[in-house]
DNA sequence: GTACTCCTGAGACTGAGTCTCAATATAGAT
DNA sequence: ATCTATATTGAGACTCAGTCTCAGGAGTAC
């Protein structure tokens, strides 16, 4: 890959409104004060939020955004690359700022089916695997989700135990 | 990791039934006509279903077996790591029968955010590393979802075109 | 067979996410 | 700065997956 490109690929920390300005602009679209608005909130907190932490926020802030903007324009900042959708099982989706910006890392997660326990975890070389995989497919990664699922200490005696004794 | 324990872990290919009896003594749950039926439907096919799916196959039948039961009962069966749930961006969930059986190979999948198109993948290395993860974790895998998200062929030229001209 | 509980079905219910459409705001041209 | 074409918004109705309730039915142990 080309460096300098690459230099240019990776968004720099504190760019996200330019970024989602050329995506927007690229496809004919606008940036509105209510998108600005949504990506300012997104991008001044770190961590999961749903898209009703956002509508609260801005309620309590007195701004009226309504459910159906803030579901549009997350799509869009999705679409850009620069949020991130995950959902777990049972729940409804979680985004979160993408990892791609310069200075980030992200987390992939553990999901215990028993009691529902989340642990995170990073694996540099899952990472590199990933994007060999994907380089083979001719597609540009912009975000994962790599959930495992299964039985963390406790839950996991409880079923082993039950599933040894008879067969 | 003790070899002979592994043996028992991994359920033999028709041997479903009992573990998922088993699976359901366990916890003091009982074995009935419907969670057979439901158990047995799923095991007849391969690749991925809907909970709905389930329930106009029964009733094409002429089984009558409610949604909420069908619902119950794939939770039970992923408990039981038997059954496998997958969930893409904007859809319900999906199931499939769990590849840790013998004999099973499993995929993951690369979406594009842009056109939605869906691509599968197998990498065993990853598989390995994952297993690994879980090691660090005590935690035992029982199925997991790899999604990559990110721009397909030409989908992403358009969006490397746009993010790269203006900055 | 009896009893103790777990299980099921029908449908009401919940909550996330989508759609509609009239009113409004944006980007670009003048 | 103004104008115009058209993208965008808000409110709430709507859809649909999935959950809950509870009265009647059915496993399992003895």
């Amino acid at each position: 890959m080309h460096p300098s490109a690459d230099a240019q690929q990776v968004p720099r920390r504190g760019n996200e409104p330019a970024v989602f300005r050329d995506h927007l602009q690229s496809q004919g679209l606008r940036m509105t004060r209510e998108r600005r608005r949504i990506l300012d909130e997104i991008f001044r907190t770190e961590g999961h939020f749903r898209p009703d932490d956002l509508l609260v926020r801005f309620r309590t802030d007195g701004i009226r955004i309504s459910r159906a903007t803030i579901y549009r324009t997350l799509d869009l900042l999705v679409a850009a690359a620069l949020v991130r959708r995950e959902s777990f099982p049972g729940g409804g989706a979680h985004y979160e700022r993408a990892h791609k910006v310069q200075g980030h890392t992200h987390h992939d997660h553990l999901y215990c089916v028993s009691c529902g326990a989340i642990f995170e975890f990073h694996n540099e070389e899952i990472e590199q695997l990933q994007d060999e995989v994907c380089q083979g497919f001719d597609f540009e990664p912009l975000s994962h989700t790599h959930q495992i699922s299964g039985l963390c200490g406790p839950c996991r005696q409880r079923t082993a135990r039950a599933r040894g004794t008879r067969s």
